[in-house]
DNA sequence: CGTCTGACTAGTA
DNA sequence: TTACTAGCCAGAC
């Protein structure tokens, strides 16, 4: 079993499982998070090869255009962000109400405009 | 070494 | 909206 996790795998975890529920992230994002700004594609990578005994919030990780990543488990992906109230049609989510960029709470109870 | 692949992204048409 | 491009970079061969 691999014990030795490079660095830049682990901050993309971290990063990973800093997403709070009911929120998603892009690649990119994490990859910026975890302190490596235009490396989306290893963070991808970092992902598809977490190792044992990392539960992280895969799921909440989609591309840069909402759309859920292309990969075997798109339809449990979107199970999953649907228990957490993510609003998930046609296999995309709205990057505009659930991104990180976006404080949906500020927009419901602030003062608005 | 070179080449291909991919859970990516931003730009252009 | 989709399709294609260049840029990206770690593994696998």
């Amino acid at each position: 079993m691999k014990d030795w996790i490079k660095p830049e795998y682990r901050r993309i975890y971290a990063a990973v499982a800093a997403i709070p529920p009911g929120r998603v992230a892009s690649y990119g994002e994490i990859a910026a998070r975890a302190g490596l700004p235009g490396r989306a594609r290893l963070a991808g990578r970092a992902l598809s090869e977490t190792p044992k005994g990392f539960d992280l919030p895969w799921h909440r990780i989609v591309r840069a255009d909402g759309r859920l990543a292309c990969m075997r488990g798109q339809r449990e992906q979107a199970r999953r962000l649907r228990a957490e109230g993510v609003d998930v049609r046609n296999g995309r989510v709205r990057i505009i109400a659930h991104g990180l960029h976006h404080d949906l709470d500020r927009e419901i109870w602030g003062s608005g405009c």
